[in-house]
DNA sequence: CCCTCGCCCTGCTGGC
DNA sequence: TGCCAGCAGGGCGAGG
C-alpha cells in the first residue's frame, strides 16, 4: 500500500477507468487485516453506502473472467448507468441493489476488499467502479475466494446460496430455541454446526471460536448434547462478539470522517483466535486443534 | 439425510 | 540471502 507505485493492469475490454487524486477522507476498508467475516462484511457495506447509495454507477471495468467463479455474463451492460438504491448485507454477503431491480452480491472470501479511491490500480484489483460524482470504488481480492453475482432482487430469497441459509445471527430470529431445535440429534461437533450456515448464517471460524469461548462451551461438544442452559449462553455471546466488532468498525469509519482521526484497523482483540499459548483470562492456557480442517482455539478450563 | 474431507487460490512466514 | 513447504479458510462437491 505505500510501496512505490506499480504499473496499472490493464482493463480488459471495458477501457481504462481514469484514476484520480482524492481529498475526501479515506475509509480504511482496504487496509484491514482480519479475515472478512460479518462484522467486516457489515462495515464495508456501510462503508460503501457512503460512496454508492442514491449514486449512478457511470463505468464498471471487469479486469479478469472470474473470481471464485466466472463474473455474470451481463455484468456491465446490467450495472452500468444504473442507480444505487441502497446496501445491504446478507450473512457475509454485500449487496448493491439497484434501480433496474437487480442486486450485485459480492463476497469478500478471504482476501477480499473494496479499495476507495485509490490512487492507482493493483494488482488483483479486478473490478471497479466510478459513480456519477467521480468516486472510484476497486474490489480488490488476492487469493480470488470471492465472488460477483448479479441476481433479481425480487429472486434474492430463492437465490440457491440465501434459499437454505438459516437465520441471521443479529436477528430476533437467531434464539437458544432455534439452535436447540436446528441442533437436535445432530452428533458433529458444536462448532463444525456453527459454522454450517444452514443453522445460523454469517458466523465464520473466528467468530465461533470466540462465542463458544465466552458461552464456556467445548467446541468439540456434539451439538445435540449441548445443554439448554449452555445454549441460552450461546446466543447472547454471538450477538455480542459480532456487535462489538461492528462497532469497533463502525467506530473506524466515524474516525475517518473527522479530520484529526489518526487511524489504525480496528484492533479485533481476540480472547482465544490466533492466541495458542497465551493465557487466559481464566487462568488456563489457550490451546489449538484441527477440526474439519480449520483451527479451532479454545480454553481447556473454562470451556466444558 | 448426515458427516467428513479435499480442493480452490496467493501472500506471508518460518525453517534451513 | 534465497528457497520452499506450510498455513490461512468459505463454500462447495465428492464420497462414505
Amino acid at each position: 500500500m505505500h510501496g512505490p507505485p506499480r504499473p496499472t493492469p490493464g482493463l480488459h475490454g471495458t477501457g481504462s477507468l481514469p484514476v484520480r487524486g482524492t481529498r475526501a477522507p479515506k475509509l480504511d476498508l482496504d487496509r484491514r487485516r482480519d479475515m472478512p467475516e460479518l462484522p467486516e462484511v457489515e462495515t464495508t457495506v456501510r462503508g460503501l453506502a457512503r460512496y454508492l447509495e442514491g449514486e449512478r454507477i457511470a463505468r464498471i471495468a471487469v479486469n479478469r473472467p472470474d473470481l471464485r467463479r466466472p463474473f455474470p455474463p451481463g455484468l456491465v451492460q446490467a450495472m452500468t448507468g444504473a442507480t444505487v438504491t441502497a446496501m445491504g448485507r446478507r450473512a457475509k454477503y454485500g449487496l448493491i441493489h439497484t434501480d433496474r431491480e437487480q442486486t450485485m452480491i459480492f463476497h469478500l472470501g478471504m482476501s477480499g476488499r473494496w479499495r476507495i479511491e485509490p490512487e492507482t490500480l493493483e494488482k488483483h484489483d479486478h473490478l471497479v467502479i466510478e459513480t456519477g460524482s467521480g468516486h472510484v470504488l476497486a474490489l480488490n481480492d488476492a487469493r480470488r475466494f470471492g465472488s460477483v453475482d448479479l441476481v433479481d432482487t425480487k429472486l434474492l430469497d430463492q437465490w440457491p446460496p440465501f434459499a437454505a441459509m438459516g437465520p441471521e445471527p443479529l436477528g430476533d430470529e437467531l434464539t437458544p430455541q432455534h439452535l436447540a431445535q436446528a441442533l437436535r440429534h445432530r452428533i458433529a461437533p458444536i462448532k463444525q454446526m456453527l459454522l454450517d450456515q444452514r443453522i445460523v448464517a454469517g458466523l465464520g471460524n473466528i467468530y465461533v471460536c470466540e462465542a463458544l469461548h465466552r458461552a464456556h462451551i467445548r467446541p468439540d461438544k456434539e451439538a445435540g448434547r449441548v445443554s439448554k442452559a449452555a445454549l441460552g449462553r450461546l446466543v447472547p455471546a454471538i450477538k455480542q462478539v459480532l456487535s462489538e466488532s461492528i462497532e469497533a468498525g463502525g467506530s473506524t469509519i466515524r474516525d475517518y470522517a473527522q479530520p484529526s482521526g489518526e487511524l489504525g484497523y480496528f484492533a479485533a482483540s481476540w480472547r482465544v483466535y490466533g492466541r495458542e499459548g497465551d493465557a487466559c483470562p481464566c487462568g488456563g492456557t489457550v490451546q489449538r486443534f484441527v477440526q474439519g480442517g480449520r483451527s479451532t482455539f479454545w480454553c481447556r478450563k473454562c470451556q466444558k
